[in-house]
DNA sequence: TCCGATATTATGTCTAGACATAATAATCCA
DNA sequence: TGGATTATTATGTCTAGACATAATATCGGA
């Protein structure tokens, strides 16, 4: 076991079973050093994994310090519907409802198809200002989510993941009944501080979910 | 501008404009040392962060390479009920409705108050070989969840987020009609090998929902 | 031709320093 | 006493090496 994971695993047993509790403050980098007879390099490596994990929170001077433990993080696996469903051993198709200009931004919306049935409904904006190209775009046949991915760079995102019962006009376009429990993702995605595209996925119910996944001891 | 961010920005900026496409490879860690007038631990330090980021792919002797974009990570933020409803300006408030042992395992069953409403049904089982002081536990007044986090220690967990509609019991105890929409959220915790705790959630759908955020460029 | 031993290569981990930076604590002067 | 200056401290970033390890490529022999 290199220092790295053993000097990570000695904080974060700590943390976990009370003996350092949230607020208390670490020993420095240099005494870690020490202690456990390695440089300060992989002690800041060490450390730096327990801060991205949210197990620690650092200030400059003031040291190293347990975090408070109300919230913890999990990788979220955002899957492309695409990849999902040929995994799956289905076909995927993309079938396009609508494509409207209004203004900067364009608004698409479509259907995700697996196999024969309808998984989700795609409602989108993609704001023709930070991609121009696409107002020249049909997304007749390409989704325009698997367009984006490959025709501009984005380099953050944030997701909003909740339940509803399907809309009238839902239900329809999914072939479900009015009401039926629908998970409900929206994503919108930024390149710097410029808006690329908003969009609101309605997947059935019965047949989505999605995993996250939490393990600290990643490098 | 740091070295290690400058790396970052410009190997992230190549995948997603496509001048670098999945499978790809990279210019080896000495390279890019070489390129950017830096050490190869800088680089290093780069290539960890987009590996995390899951940008890239490495492998010894191989060489690094732009992964496979059908997936995408993002950071899930799970929130302590307690200190979510806090967070509203709203009391919080546990209801035990049973507990029972049953060979190695403690079933818990609850319900999670935002002031007057019910927001979400718990359905836990506690593993008693991994945590035998849960077996001394009423939990008629703290939550299972709550007391797990500050009495023993889990090192990975596994979350499952879906939407169903409430079934005649669920509803009954959220006090919605039946087959409302709600968000579940199963979660199974592990300490090493040893399996702790797994916990199904569900959320009234009108009241409850999760956010995820991705930002590569986090060191 | 096939197999096993060997060399090569790229990442993985680490060291023992260095300077930068931000935040706090101590000090000194008006 | 109040406020501005200075010293201290811990993290943040970086260097120029080192050895370990895993995976591949190559070469020699049967």
């Amino acid at each position: 076991m290199s220092f790295d994971a053993r000097i990570r695993a000695a904080i974060e047993g700590d943390i976990r079973s009370g003996t350092l509790r949230p607020g208390n403050r670490l020993l420095s980098e240099h005494e870690l050093a020490a202690l456990h007879g390695c440089s300060r390099a992989t002690v800041s490596k060490a450390m730096g994994a327990l801060h991205r994990a949210g197990l620690i929170e650092r200030r400059r001077k003031a040291g190293s310090f347990v975090a408070d433990q109300h919230v913890h993080s999990a990788v979220l696996e955002v899957p492309d519907l695409a990849a999902l469903i040929a995994a799956r051993g289905h076909v995927y198709r993309w079938q396009l409802l609508s494509r409207r200009l209004s203004g900067s931004a364009l608004h698409v919306e479509g259907l995700h198809h697996e196999g024969d049935t309808a998984l989700a409904l795609e409602t989108r904006s993609i704001a023709i200002d930070t991609v121009p190209q696409a107002a020249q775009e049909s997304f007749d046949t390409i989704a325009p989510g698997t367009w984006l991915l490959a025709h501009i760079p984005w380099t953050s995102a944030r997701h909003r993941i909740r339940a509803a019962g399907a809309s009238a006009a839902e239900a329809r376009a999914l072939g479900v009944a009015e009401n039926t429990a629908c998970l409900i993702l929206e994503r919108s995605t930024w390149r710097g501080d410029a808006a690329v595209t908003t969009v609101r996925q309605v997947f059935r119910g019965d047949m989505f979910d999605m995993v996250a996944h939490f393990e600290p001891s990643r490098t």
